[in-house]
DNA sequence: GTAGTCCATATG
DNA sequence: ATATGGACTACG
């Protein structure tokens, strides 16, 4: 009877295929091997090992290769993902195997050259001036020289041909140094202390053998400025004293030099870091570092989550909140959820943390199904920003202008006193409609039915939905009149425009999403406002996540109000959370700070808690009027769309998801002919399966799906924002 | 993921 | 009559 192996292929299969284990060849269950599938080979891992015979006509198994083999706990997330997010089983094993294209495997060896005090046989005036520049016997690398010498390569090359320079095998620096949890540090605060105590109480390789664990995930809920992250570090000190691994993860626009440097500050070191820039060589050599336990400590955006850990014994989600968490291609999963289903199989502690958490957390923690950590309090004794509204029915602004009195008066008092200020508006470019005067026609998307968004700079015309752009006309595309478009309403490029008139000297940076330069570049420059490099900040809501502004002291919010009027279902929550955050930047520094926020509705129950700081009220009511609707605070309704040729397949799962251990609050199965008419458009055949957290509009939701334009094929599947506890 | 199929349409 | 492209399926 041969031995068979099943083998998990990362492509879009939902099943393991059988191959022969050729004699001599040991497997176990994890290993990385290389198989024949159709006319190519492919790796892929022993999901089982068997000796009952699956056929006759099986393949062998080509070989192992020479890879770290995949943990349990780390496949049973593999299936684990797969079954819940309805995701083929390999395309889940995809996103923890990407493992190094042929070019990243090819290990070039690093040369550094010195000067070995031979004089070079042939002395010419590039070879002297090489020797010039390396005659203080320091090591260099071959094109640093060469550059620094301002020769060419070969020149160097000659040289060590000559003798002249000697070349040495350099090893390439460390990819993840070690964290010393005993560097010195500022001391905590007593409530700091008293949070770290509570947080790391019950985490098991806490507790001697009999004690009682507490494992469940822990909230750590602080006011923004209150030092939850130093809170967190000192959990992560405690888990590598055990010579565990820490896993940090953050929204991918969070991770800056900044952060790095307040993890170096702590622990001696940077900590290595993870995210979509890293590639090619480093990208495995940490890898291989986090799967052979020698990363101690990785930081990283949500692709993290995925990383081998050999010993994984803390996992921290920061801002958890965060919609940047989820993953809408692809496997759709969300990344905080998933910790917390990585934390539970591996068998370690989760804490989340937030000053502004998700109503699902909240509910969770107030269920008991978390624990609950709360830092009520600045650090430092600093005080929460003071809270202001400017009504906009009394404090008009100038015709053509956005920002009211009171804060142009505001702004320029902040900017005396040396101070920063920032505008919040979230919305980019510059205008959000355009129309014509003469004709009034508005521009409108081909593809969905938003207005196209007015972009100066690139002197160009935009969705926001769908990336659709096209030419600003200079005449009206409608009736030809020239010169006579007109934008309505702001943008932080016409905002941008407006502080400029009013503030000529000072120096104003507009920060977005779109910010030209890309996302290393954005970086950059968020590191950049926070040295101070800058007075006036304009910004959308990306000015809002996980950054610290030491010299900013105002902060104004433009339009409170955007988002309020949304059909979302939580857009009560996610402005709260928004301008919770935004106007928590101000007064972190040394100098108090205040909030100004411009608002038609001071009375709506968002801008009330949010000026009364009465964020418990808010969650409370929140969460009661989804009761008093009928609603749970996180329910589920599942959708299934098929095309005619699947609606048995649908109906199917459908079925199965009913029968779920927790089942979703409705299944739904529609035929093509059934959806939202808009939704089918062309000649789309597909299946889809929406997985709502909440009782969603699905219609509107689906409609903006489309609208985004996915390449949609048959057998696409789509499962957003499900609450992974009810599986656990 | 990729190679090969079928089928429809475009092209010479 | 032959190329080109999209949709679909098999791959153990």
């Amino acid at each position: 009877m041969p031995f068979i192996a099943e083998i998990l292929i990362p492509l879009a299969l939902d099943t393991p295929y059988s191959y022969v284990v050729p004699a001599g060849l040991d497997l176990a269950a994890g290993d990385v091997v290389q198989v024949p599938l159709g006319p190519r080979e492919i790796v892929g891992v022993v999901w089982g090992l068997g000796d009952t015979a699956g056929g006759s006509n099986l393949r062998p198994v080509t070989g192992r290769l020479p890879y770290p083999p995949l943990s349990d706990p780390l496949r049973s997330l593999v299936d684990w993902i797969a079954r819940y997010t309805l995701a083929p089983k390999g395309s889940a094993l995809a996103m923890v195997l990407r493992l190094p294209d042929e070019a990243a495997a090819v290990e070039t060896v690093r040369v550094a050259v010195r000067i070995t005090g031979k004089p070079p046989a042939r002395p010419t005036a590039a070879r002297s001036k090489i020797l010039a520049v390396a005659v203080d016997g320091a090591l260099r690398g071959k094109s640093a020289l060469a550059k620094e010498a301002g020769v060419s390569l070969s020149v160097v090359d000659g040289l060590i041909d000559d003798g002249a320079l000697e070349a040495v095998a350099v090893e390439p620096e460390p990819v993840a140094p070690r964290p010393d949890p005993d560097f010195p540090r500022t001391p905590l605060s007593p409530a700091q202390a008293e949070a770290v105590t509570a947080l790391v109480e019950g985490f098991p390789w806490r507790r001697g053998p009999g004690e009682e664990t507490d494992n469940r995930p822990v909230l750590l809920e602080g006011v923004t400025g209150s030092g939850k992250t130093e809170v967190y570090f000192e959990a992560v000190a405690a888990c590598i004293r055990e010579g565990r691994q820490a896993l940090i993860l953050m929204p991918e626009i969070a991770l800056t030099a900044q952060f790095l440097d307040r993890f170096a500050a702590r622990f001696g070191v940077r900590p290595a870091a993870w995210h979509s820039g890293i590639g090619g060589k480093r990208r495995e050599r940490l890898r291989l570092a986090v799967a052979e336990g020698e990363a101690l400590v990785v930081v990283g955006a949500r692709s993290a989550l995925f990383l081998p850990f050999a010993r994984l014994g803390l996992i921290v989600v920061d801002e958890e909140h965060e919609t940047a968490y989820k993953q809408e291609d692809g496997v759709h999963y969300h990344a905080r959820d998933m910790a917390v289903v990585r934390g539970r199989l591996e068998g370690c502690p989760v804490v989340l943390t937030s000053a502004t958490p998700a109503i699902e957390t909240r509910v969770n923690a107030a269920r008991g199904r978390y624990r609950h950590v709360l830092l009520p309090e600045r650090f430092g004794g600093r005080r929460l920003p003071d809270i202001a509204a400017i009504d906009m029915r009394l404090d008009q602004p100038e015709r053509g202008r956005f920002l009211s009195p009171p804060l142009v008066n505001a702004v320029k008092s902040t900017l005396e006193r040396g101070e920063q200020a920032l505008l919040f508006l979230n919305r980019r470019g510059y205008a959000p409609l355009t129309l014509c005067r003469a004709c009034g026609h508005r521009y409108q998307c081909k593809n969905c039915s938003t207005w196209l968004v007015e972009h100066r700079f690139r002197r160009a015309l935009v969705c926001h939905q769908c990336g659709y752009t096209e030419r600003r006309p200079e005449a009206c595309t409608e009736c030809g009149t020239f010169d006579n478009l007109t934008a309505c309403g702001p943008g932080v490029e016409r905002i941008a425009e407006e502080a400029a008139a009013l503030f000529p000297d000072r120096r104003i940076v507009v920060l977005s999403s779109d910010f030209p330069g890309g996302a290393e570049r954005l970086r950059q420059e968020l590191d950049a406002v926070a040295a101070g490099e800058c007075d006036v900040v304009i910004g959308t809501q990306l000015v809002a996540k996980g950054h610290n502004f030491p010299f900013l002291t105002l902060v104004g919010v433009l339009d409170a109000d955007i988002g309020l009027t949304s059909g979302d279902p939580r857009a009560a929550e996610r402005t709260f959370q928004l301008l919770q955050q935004v106007t928590g930047r101000a007064g972190r520094g040394e100098k108090p700070g205040r909030a100004l926020v411009q608002t038609y509705q001071p009375d709506h129950p968002v801008i009330a808690a949010l000026l009364s700081g009465d964020a418990e009220r808010f969650y409370a009511e929140e969460i009661q009027a989804r009761e008093a609707a009928g609603l749970p605070p996180f329910g589920r309704l599942a959708a299934l769309i098929v095309s005619a040729s699947e609606r048995e397949t649908a109906e199917a799962h459908g079925q199965a998801l009913a029968r779920a251990a927790d089942p979703p609050d409705g299944v739904m199965v529609l035929g093509p002919a059934e959806a939202p008419l808009a939704l089918v458009r062309g000649r789309y055949r597909f299946r889809l399966l929406v997985k709502t957290e909440r009782n969603v509009d699905l219609q509107a939701y689906l409609r903006a799906w489309i609208a985004r334009g996915p390449k949609v094929r048959g057998n696409v599947r789509v499962a957003i924002d499900v609450d992974p506890q009810s599986f656990l």
